[in-house]
DNA sequence: TTGCTTGCAAATTTTTTGCAAAAAC
DNA sequence: GTTTTTGCAAAAAATTTGCAAGCAA
């Protein structure tokens, strides 16, 4: 069943949208509520949930399935990659730019209508690279596509 | 904690990986529960999810996440895309080949370490294009990344 | 025989939902 | 004042885990 658009502003909807702005961390649902629980301390997890799907399909913030932790939530919505260290689980904005090129039309002349696409690279990243002999992973490795 | 490395070969096993094979629906974990309990009727759902684990250790299988449905898993093991359809849910393998040009190099000379990447593609299926105007979605729309 | 793997059931984790009360307009 | 949104608690859905018994080597 779908979803009603939203109809009224409230504060809830206000700090978990400014509990965003900014970040390029990446967070999950629950570190989104932590901080908004800060502001407001009588929030519940249901609401923040409820107001990044609302949100989401107002197109002010992306959500992101890029390993099996779960959604993250991206307030960069303008077209970009991820790169996820499956080391530390840290999650990095890619703009490759000239670097990548997707030519997409021939699944045009095929029938399919494309709405989205999206990348994303998993590695590791400098820091865990350089740590890489001595400690152990950060979180449980990813079992990854 | 490591999952240890599997070291006996067993009929459930045997048969999780059988269950995949020539198979292109991309399925989920309850879909291959269900095609080997067929066989082996005393099978349970957890067994069947450690044993696709271990295969896609062994790097036979490989597991999809392409969307909020959760986890699928594929025995197409050699570097491919994915078309995901928001109305119907199914997924297509893509082989773009000379469409898609994505050059990592620019990671590695920032010191990432690269191991995989993955192209996901949501859009609308030819099918689906086609009874656009006259049915519902068949599936929850994806609120999507 | 030895010890890895299974089946079962219970536990976890993440996200969603029903409903009365509170807030928005 | 009316309708939407919230908070809470309970439900759902997906996946994982402990453990005794079963099976592979």
């Amino acid at each position: 069943m779908r979803r009603a658009a939203r109809k009224r502003t409230t504060r809830q909807l206000e700090e978990v949208f400014k509990a965003l702005q900014g970040d390029h961390t990446h967070p999950f649902a629950h570190e989104i509520y932590r901080r908004v629980h800060k502001k407001l301390r009588r929030i519940s997890l249901a609401t923040v949930y409820r107001n990044l799907h609302n949100l989401v399909e107002e197109g002010k913030i992306r959500t992101l399935l890029l390993d099996e932790q779960g959604a993250r939530f991206d307030p960069e919505t303008s077209q970009h990659d991820h790169f996820v260290c499956v080391r530390c689980g840290r999650v990095v904005d890619l703009f490759l730019r000239q670097a990548r090129r997707i030519d997409l039309s021939p699944l045009a002349k095929q029938g399919y209508v494309v709405t989205t696409h999206n990348l994303t690279v998993h590695g590791t990243c400098q820091a865990c690279v350089a740590r890489r002999r001595t400690s152990k992973p950060q979180r449980p490795a990813a079992r990854k596509a």
